[in-house]
Formats: C-alpha cells, structure tokens, sequence
DNA sequence: TCGAGTGCTTCGGAAATCGAATCGTCAATG
DNA sequence: CATTGACGATTCGATTTCCGAAGCACTCGA
C-alpha cells in the first residue's frame, strides 16, 4: 500500500489534498500511536514495539517505512527512530488531542453513572 | 469490535488511558475524516457517505454506531448524524492537524523537486 | 400506484493486520 | 575463537477488517 503524501491521491480521496494525505495517514492503525511513543526521542524497533504493546513487528515495520517515506520519522546511523522537524509538528498538533481525550472521559463516565441510576 | 471508549481495556492498551481509547478510536479508518465531514452541521447517511468518497455503507454504518456509542456523534429524529458537543471539541482539537497537513505538503514537495536536481 | 430517494443490512471476496518463527549481524562473555 | 544474547528485520499462514455491489423496507411526491 502506497505512503500518503500531500499532492497525490490517496485511500479515499483522488484529490490529494493535504489534509485528506493525513487522514488516511493517521487513520492506519499504529501510525498515531507510534508519533505519540516518539515524543520522547530516538527508540529502537523493539523498545518500540514493546511501547506499543507488543504490536506486530511486521505492521510495525510497515508503518515505519510509511512514515520515514513520508519524512515523518528519520533512522539515526545508530539504527534507533527518531521523529523528524515535521514528524515534531505532527506531534504538536496531536497535543489538543489529548487534552480533548480527558474531557472525553469525564463526559462518558460521567453519562455511564447517571445511567446506572 | 468493541468501541474503545475511555476507562475500559481497548485495543492495543490494557490501562484504559484516556488518550490510548482516542488514539484507538481514531486509528481506525474513516472514523477522522467522519468526523471531520460532520463538521458543518447534520448530514444524512447516503450524503455523509458521498463525502466520504463513497466509502463502504457496511463501513459507514459500524463506524457511526462506534461514534454514537462514543458519544461524538448523535442521530437527530430525522435519522441525520451531528456531532455532539464532545464530537465538536474533538473537531476543534484535530484543528492544528489541518494547519500541520499543509506546513507538512510544503515540506515535501521542496524536497520532491530537491530530488528531481 | 408508481417510481425515486432514503437509511440500512447482507454477504462473498479482497486487503490489512496479526503473531510466532526465524534470519543475519553485532557486542559482550567465557 | 566459540557462545550467547540482544537487536533490526523478514517471512508466512491465520485472523480480522474492509470493501462493494446487491437488495430490503420505508417515505414521499407525481
């Protein structure tokens, strides 16, 4: 499956526009998972893996060559991954995200107990 | 599949943290772009579903009834599907991703036609 | 009553994902 | 040296997910 990128077509979309590159990007399964567990710098496959619980290593390795095609990611000489300037700024923008994700989970608990009423 | 809602085991993370659920909620596919359809208002099914490239209805039907169950879509009594409140704040924190997908599609292509040299 | 447009379901085939086994390399150890 | 173990990476059969065309039940206007 090709690597998405902005200005060509991509999965569910013919116009290549950039943000629809991202969504297919993003909406393969591990792709926002592995940005998020880089945050922190470099870390090698496995070590990668095990953040990710345990996820496949081929899926693993399949979305690593997406995201270094994709200038996301970049392989250091010592092997380990690392995200790239841009790779950064996907992370930053994924940042409202997890503050979102907390309200999340007041609404819904909250919901589930007035439903146990 | 089960929804990954926020407190409960999901897939790829037994802790239930908040931000593992959104991650694996929108790691799956479609559920970003759906999201981000319904950002102006209610749509109906066949409509959402011709924005979305004419995903398939099997898809799209699965994925609004993991969205509902979410809590970020809901159904109107004329059968179309809106974000909720959380559905929006969910749209306004995937806002900096738009901004991104474009600094990210300048990126690229300079490093294209780099390339190309 | 008839078509056309809905929301939604079914189901067989295609594609993505999984996971365990395994390979080759390298560094440390004996 | 030989051995061991950790590593990045690959292979492959099984499972899960996704696709897409067809069709069903319903509504509405002609």
């Amino acid at each position: 499956m090709a690597t998405p990128r902005p200005g060509r077509a991509v999965r569910g979309s013919s116009t290549g526009r950039p943000l629809m590159a991202a969504l297919d990007l993003f909406g393969r399964r591990w792709n926002l998972r592995i940005v998020w567990e880089l945050r922190h710098g470099p870390v090698g496959f496995r070590a990668l893996q095990e953040r990710c619980d345990n996820m496949s290593s081929s899926v693993l390795r399949q979305r690593l060559t997406e995201l270094l095609d994709a200038a996301l990611v970049e392989q250091h000489p010592d092997t380990t991954y690392a995200l790239t300037e841009l790779g950064h700024g996907a992370r930053r923008a994924l940042r409202p995200l997890v503050r979102w994700s907390a309200e999340w989970a007041e609404t819904v608990s909250t919901a589930e107990s007035e439903d146990a009423r």
